[in-house]
DNA sequence: TGTCAATATTTACTGCAATGAATATCTCAT
DNA sequence: ATGAGATATTCATTGCAGTAAATATTGACA
C-alpha cells in the first residue's frame, strides 16, 4: 500500500521570485517579491520557521504553537495560513491535529531572489 | 553650546543575521532578523534596489528616483534613509548630489539567514 | 446522535508605517 | 553673502496588518 504523497501543498504564486538584482523588474513582480519578505518581517513568524526547524521531524503541531510563543490561539492560527498561503508551510491533518512543516525549496527560492 | 558625543546611530547590524533554520534563537534576534525583512517588504524599496542593480555604475542620484518611482521627494528620501540604516545602501555625497549603492555583503548576509 | 478537543473565521480594536505638503538644511556658483 | 537646486526633516493623514474575544467549524469517538 502506498503512502499518499500529495499532502495539501501550498497553491503555487505564479512568477513571484524572479532575481531581483540582474534584470529590471515591472510592479507586478516586485509586489510579489514584496509580499514574501513582508511575511518573513513578523518576529512571531519567524520564531515559528525556527521552531519547526528546530524539531528533530521537522514538524509542529498547530497546538503546540500556542503555549510556545505565547499568542492567542486565533493569532497562531492566522499565522499559519498566512505562511502557508506563503507557500513557506506545508499544512497536514492527521486525526485531530495539524502538523505544520517547512517547504524548503520556497526557502531557497528567496535565497535566489537575492543573488546577483 | 555642547555637541553631543553619541549619537542615535541605527542599530548595529553586525551581529544581526544568525542562521534562522538551525540552532534556537532569542526574541531579540528573531526582531533584528524581522526588521530587516520588513526593509525589503516594501515594493518600491525593491525597485530601488533592482533599479541601483541595473546601473553600469551600481549606482543611483537621489533626484533621479522620484521621477522613476513616481513618488514624492521626501517619500524616496525616508525610503533611501530606511534602507541606509538597514545596512542595505551606502550613501556617499558628490558635490550637490548624494549617491547610493548597493552593500552585496549585507545581501549576501541575509541570504545566509534562511540557509539551512 | 452528542460531546469534546483542535482549528478556523468573524469582528473590532489598535499601533505602526507609508505618504506627501510644508519647511528646513545643505552645497555650490556667482 | 545671496540665490538656486538637491536632500532631509517635521508633521498630519491614512491604510494596513497584528491581535484577541467570541463564535463557528471540523474530526474523533462513544
Amino acid at each position: 500500500m502506498s503512502i499518499p504523497l500529495i499532502m495539501n501543498l501550498p497553491k503555487p504564486i505564479s512568477g513571484c521570485c524572479p532575481p531581483l538584482l540582474s534584470g529590471r523588474l515591472g510592479l507586478e513582480e516586485l509586489n510579489d517579491i514584496a509580499r514574501i519578505f513582508r511575511v518573513l518581517g513578523e518576529p512571531a513568524r519567524l520564531q515559528l520557521l525556527n521552531l519547526i526547524a528546530s524539531q528533530p521531524n521537522q514538524e509542529v503541531r498547530a497546538c503546540e504553537l500556542v503555549e510556545t510563543l505565547g499568542l492567542s490561539q486565533p493569532t497562531v492560527s492566522h499565522h499559519l495560513k498566512v505562511m502557508h498561503e506563503a507557500g513557506l508551510l506545508t499544512k497536514e491533518r492527521r486525526g485531530t491535529w495539524i502538523y505544520y512543516q517547512l517547504v524548503a525549496e520556497r526557502l531557497a527560492e528567496l535565497r535566489s531572489v537575492l543573488k546577483f
